[in-house]
DNA sequence: ATTGTGGCCTGCCCGC
DNA sequence: TGCGGGCAGGCCACAA
């Protein structure tokens, strides 16, 4: 599924080809996909004229703003959302989504002079799109985020661990599979008190968090990370070959191994 | 305020 | 072979 890092692709894409264009049309025929009162008329007539003049991400949002007193396009991806400018997509392969080409999932498209549109592709229509959305509700971007930002996160807090890292309020970025492996990889119970952790282990965990999302970019994406073969019935810990225990953790399902994290 | 739960959405996979 | 149930999780509304 898309989280920050297939989130800094789109975001890159959008930034290399998608800027200084000028928009002729916008399509956007699902009701259920415009978030905030948004209609495809008020979308329409908002970015007709008008030119993307930025690609910035915060978590999992892309944002999109506009030339002269234009409004800024917020689009989310749900788990299943991808983003393509003309026809070329930000992500080959997404986890849990499908890769066929199916325009009837075109949620949104945003058309250019001259031909050409960047488009948004989510099956399962859990994305969405927004004007101006409330940028303030986001928390820290979790790459930017220093061992003080961390601990200030999680500080006080009785939510297990990995509720809080995944509550885009306070850190904003990261989903299921990264959690999973951040906490897999600074050998922590994802089932601990946020506000439980020691100082050597905040410092563990800023770590590995950093290094996860470095070492998973590299390697192609969210789903790439050492966990990924042992989200499953049987699966072992590729660290020391303990069963793999599967719980529900923050609403969501949660593998980890029951020897290293503590 | 904080934490937890249920539901949305639908393509896909497995078992019968 | 076709069908139906379960599963995936980002996000939000709502409850306690």
């Amino acid at each position: 599924m898309p989280e920050l890092i297939e989130i800094e692709a789109y975001r890159r894409l959008a930034e290399e080809a998608a800027l200084d264009r000028e928009i002729v049309d916008v399509v956007a025929p699902d009701a259920w996909w415009l978030k905030g009162g948004l209609t495809a008329e008020i979308l329409r007539d908002a970015l007709l004229g008008r030119r993307f003049t930025a690609a910035r991400r915060i978590g999992k949002r892309l944002l999109l703003p506009t030339d002269g007193d234009g409004p800024l396009l917020g689009l989310r991806f749900g788990m299943t959302g991808r983003l393509l400018v003309d026809g070329a997509a930000g992500v080959d392969q997404l986890q849990y989504s499908s890769n066929r080409d199916v325009a009837a999932w075109d949620r949104l498209a945003v058309r250019f002079a001259g031909g050409g549109d960047l488009r948004v592709r989510d099956p399962r229509r859990l994305g969405g799109a927004e004007l101006d959305p409330d940028e303030a509700r986001l928390g820290p971007d979790a790459t930017t985020l220093g061992p003080a930002g961390l601990r200030r996160a999680l500080h006080g807090s009785r939510a297990p661990l990995k509720a809080r890292l995944m509550d885009q309020a306070r850190i904003s970025g990261l989903g299921n599979l990264l959690v999973d492996e951040a906490l897999f990889q600074a050998g922590l119970d994802p089932a601990r008190e946020a506000g439980s952790l020691a100082d050597t282990e905040l410092r563990r965990l800023h770590r590995a968090m950093r290094r996860t999302l470095g070492d998973l970019t590299a390697r192609g994406g969210s789903h790439t990370g050492e966990t990924g073969p042992a989200r499953r019935p049987e699966g072992v810990c590729p660290r020391d070959g303990t069963p793999m225990v599967r719980r529900t953790i923050g609403g969501r399902t949660t593998w980890s191994c029951p020897r290293h994290q503590r």
